[in-house]
RNA sequence: CGGGAAGUAGCGCAGUCCGGUAGCGCACCUGGUUUGGGACCAGGGGGUCGCAGGUUCGAAUCCUGUCUUCCCGACCA
């Protein structure tokens, strides 16, 4: 089967499915807007889960689980909140089928077994989570708690991409509960600071930190933060968001604790989560038209081994000397196949593993045995060069960290290019055409002008970055006095 | 949720207008030759034509409904 993806130039949208479908991570359901994520893919998740699981932990947090369902009563207690996401609920008003006796061999939904009250499948789980929070809270010294779940979540998606945006997806979300507002903000500064980490030097995705305006900001907080990143077609994604919620939920499930001077305070609370959507941003940040590219620290697999022979005898030399060396590789922690299947002969290994975007591949035939040498290719650049065998083990492993740097470096020149300040709303619009991005500008601070601009060019701010230069200045639309510039995109 | 397109073997497609034995390439199986960028020869298997109704002697083909996907829009943390 010859396996074209369709090229960015082409058409950058196909080139993204062709990509996750072709490249083994996910494969669409029979169930409108939900996934498969395939082995492969789910791989990639569990190198990027069980990264982030050890910063969560080093940081203080434990995992938790809460139900899926939120009874409807609980999930409108925080009316922003509830609002936000009301459109986008999936419902479970039932809890029986029976025989259709009308329509034999087929089921119903029971009309009998209707819920006294319905059940909200979770977009997300402040309500449930704080609700439990009330029975766990009596004291200042019963916090701080610093709970996480990985967890799948439901949004009615109207509009679906693999990983970018599904109905159902999976994702981890951390809940916290403070004494302090000072230490609720910190908290949710720190968590940003782990997803920016995580971003930057494991996915080798460059991230910008920031906070949100008012009208992007998370239903239900105070402020919400975020680390955005840019995809190669100029256009922005946000990679993940940390919320201080303030009180809000305290308020709304009348969680108070004791202080130390015996008065009754509401708690302060922090909620933070990233999804696979990571695994979208991934792809689409680092990738090229001849498949994946992944970053050697999360990549599932991160060698690959093809063997080029005639005939049993050479092959069987050839793993006389592989065999030792896949020892050694593994011995120094990095993830290796043999692939030394007969069914496929090894230019279509080569197509096939560039494809799947394994950092990098070996290559040893007969030749190379007579040298003492394999053909080491790194998949970043494509670029190919013959390596003693002798101490390959290590070249690989500082290969391995090269790459790693140089696709960050790659990612991070190409976003730093595409950061674009601009001073008029001719030169704001003609930046989002024609060469898209970041655009650096002006803005009066306002929801009203924020959804103009959105309105007339599709463009929303992304953030105001933190450590953000003041300087006085005025707004591009408005022309109103402004204190900062902030980052505008298009966006996913 | 609106507009457009698509769904026929695992994948990519032809056949549909004009109803009459379901085809091609790749993949798969067997045997052989091969193996440094998607090998070749020979033989073989696999499809209730997305699903459900309807029209007809007869439906992949015509009609109705429905599901899934893609593109554009609206919506979206």
């Amino acid at each position: 089967m010859s396996k074209e993806i369709t090229s960015r130039e082409q058409d950058y949208s196909q080139w993204y499915n062709d990509l996750v479908l072709k490249g083994g991570l996910a494969d669409y359901s029979a169930v409108r807007g939900c996934m498969v994520i395939k082995p492969y893919g789910f791989a990639l998740w569990e190198n990027m889960r069980d990264v982030l699981d050890k910063m969560f932990k080093d940081t203080g947090h434990q995992n938790a689980y809460f139900p899926l369902f939120i009874p409807k009563s609980l999930f409108e207690a925080e009316e922003k909140n509830a609002e936000g996401f009301a459109k986008e609920c999936a419902v479970v008003t039932h809890y029986r089928l029976k025989n259709d006796t009308a329509n034999p061999g087929k089921l119903m939904v029971d009309p009998e077994a209707k819920l006294e009250e319905e059940l909200v499948v979770r977009p997300t789980s402040e309500a449930i989570i704080w609700n439990t929070y009330k029975g766990w809270i009596q004291s200042y010294r019963d916090l701080p708690i610093l709970v996480n779940q990985w967890a799948n979540v439901v949004r009615w998606e109207m509009r679906t991409r693999l990983f970018l945006r599904t109905a159902e997806f999976l994702w981890q979300e951390g809940h916290t509960a403070h004494a302090t507002r000072e230490e609720a903000i910190a908290e949710t500064q720190k968590m940003l600071e782990v997803y920016a980490d995580f971003a930057e030097n494991w996915m080798a995705l460059p991230v910008i930190r920031g906070v949100k305006s008012a009208n992007e900001r998370f239903a239900g907080a105070e402020d919400t933060y975020c680390i955005e990143a840019l995809m190669q077609d100029g256009k922005a994604l946000q990679a993940g968001t940390s919320h201080f919620l303030g009180q809000n939920f305290a308020k709304a499930f009348d969680v108070k604790f004791s202080d130390r001077e015996n008065k009754l305070e509401y708690v302060w609370a922090t909620s933070w989560g990233v999804s696979t959507r990571l695994i979208g941003a991934l792809v689409m940040a680092h990738s090229d038209d001849s498949g994946l590219v992944l970053p050697p620290r999360i990549a599932p697999l991160q060698v690959v081994i093809v063997p080029i022979y005639k005939g049993d005898e050479q092959k069987a030399k050839i793993d006389e000397r592989v065999l030792p060396l896949i020892q050694e590789l593994k011995a120094a922690g990095i993830s290796v196949k043999y692939d030394d299947s007969d069914n496929t002969r090894p230019g279509w290994k080569f197509a096939e593993y560039e494809m799947k975007g394994v950092p990098v591949r070996i290559a040893i035939g007969a030749r190379d045995l007579e040298n003492n040498v394999a053909e080491v290719a790194r998949r970043d650049t494509k670029e190919k060069a013959s390596v003693s065998l002798d101490g390959i083990a290590s070249h690989i492993k500082t290969l391995l960290n090269d790459i790693q740097e140089q696709i960050y470096n790659k990612a991070k020149a190409f976003r730093d290019a595409n950061i674009t300040p601009v001073n008029t709303w001719d030169e704001f619009v003609s930046v989002l055409d024609n060469k898209s991005g970041f655009v650096s500008a002006h803005w009066d601070g306002t929801g009203e002008t924020e959804e103009k601009i959105k309105e007339l060019t599709k463009a929303t701010i992304r953030c105001i970055p933190l450590d953000n230069p003041q300087e006085a200045g005025t707004c591009i639309l408005s022309g109103k006095p402004s204190t900062q510039r902030v980052l505008f995109a298009r966006a996913y």
